[in-house]
DNA sequence: TTTTAGTTTAACAATTTTGTTAAAACGCAA
DNA sequence: TTGCGTTTTAACAAAATTGTTAAACTAAAA
């Protein structure tokens, strides 16, 4: 066994990621992923066997991992409209940091919707089922104004992702330059929990450090 | 000059229109497109140089009418929130009708970010300098809560746009039916202008027959 | 009817992209 | 060092896709 062991196959995945993800080459072709790691096309054939193998397990990877994060912020035992809170620092930091990451996903989905089903059948423990539950205690407690799970939960995935797919469009109407761009997502998370809420947001769940200098 | 004038030419376009935007074939190759008209693959390039020109063709004209209707709905003489829930009822309805014509521009724009600057700049009207006027206005009369422009656009095409995107994941999620999905988004319209002013959607905006049927 | 301009097609060429394979290079253990 | 399995590569093959061209067709004008 040489000393590169998984290294290759883990760099591979890599790039194709920042490629994909980062830098929004969405229709990268082999050639460009083996470029981007300096690596023989060949290569990418020998660990994933085809193109399209490979993008499935990038999709799956990524999938899962948002998934665990998510679950890990539903799972906690924090009250609920924390939850929401740190739901959408998240989503938002990790936006900012895979720019092109749901690009990728929604033309992913797009192309085989049936990919979804499978990806959500394959796990009994359902996120949606989490909220729905808890947004039905708050409302009973009258802490939250009566609203069905499920235009909630839209309204929460809309607010986050949308302003990340869509970045050239709001940079451009906007006229915000990069840094700009990125102060105001970061704004958002703000904005995103008083739309929902129509309430401030506690003060604890703000992690980025962009928000810390605007204080 | 044959009987046939421009007929193939917007036959062709129709037909990809259909591919692209209706049946989500992204990526459709020029004999797809052929085939779906059911002309000639050669007669593509006849008409438009390229599949490339096509595209740009199809964008173009795309983003036009829409931006045309955005402009004929804030244009009007109506009260601001009215003209708002215009706007909820004309995008939903048109991601009704094109349900992945967002997808398609979308990713159109991230191969290629320029094309929104050229897009936007080559006019000098702009909407949000519309929509951002009113709405100090209406602001500064203490009819809506105090809120950036950037951000009340944001979370309008956000809120109105991000379902249309997401259709499979949201239809997975809650377990929609296509009929199901298709009501889901029509009740939409009143959340999101709720979610948005926090008060109730006016009556006279709602056009579309589901929702009669709703009421 | 002949001409003419525009339209459509089939066949071909070029390019791009993916997938295969056999052999070279490498690291390590016997 | 030699042998062995793994890793990496270059060169090749196959497929898919786009773009070109010359000729056939069509309808209307001369």
């Amino acid at each position: 066994m040489g000393a590169e062991e998984a290294h290759t196959e883990r760099l591979i995945k890599e790039k194709a990621k920042i490629l994909f993800f980062q830098k929004g080459f969405l229709n990268a072709t082999t050639q460009e992923i083996a470029d981007e790691a300096g690596i023989n096309r060949a290569l990418i054939h020998y660990y994933f066997r085809s193109r399209e193998q490979m993008l499935e397990i990038l999709l799956d990877e990524t999938l899962q991992e948002k998934k665990d994060r998510v679950r890990g912020i539903l799972a906690s035992s924090l009250p609920f409209k924390e939850k929401i809170a740190n739901y959408i620092d998240m989503v938002v930091d990790y936006g900012l940091k895979y720019p092109f990451l749901d690009n990728f996903i929604i033309s992913e989905i797009a192309r085989r919707p049936e990919k979804v089903r499978l990806f959500c059948a394959r796990d009994p423990f359902k996120s949606s089922d989490l909220i729905r539950q808890e947004l039905d205690k708050e409302i009973k407690k009258g802490r939250i104004a009566a609203v069905s799970a499920e235009h909630f939960m839209v309204n929460l995935i809309s607010l986050c992702n949308y302003p990340l797919l869509a970045k050239s469009v709001i940079q451009t109407i906007h006229g915000l330059s990069d840094t700009a761009y990125r102060k105001f997502l970061v704004e958002r998370k703000r904005i995103i929990f008083h739309t929902i809420f129509n309430e401030e947001m506690p003060e604890l769940a703000l992690r980025d450090e962009l928000t810390k200098t605007r204080l």
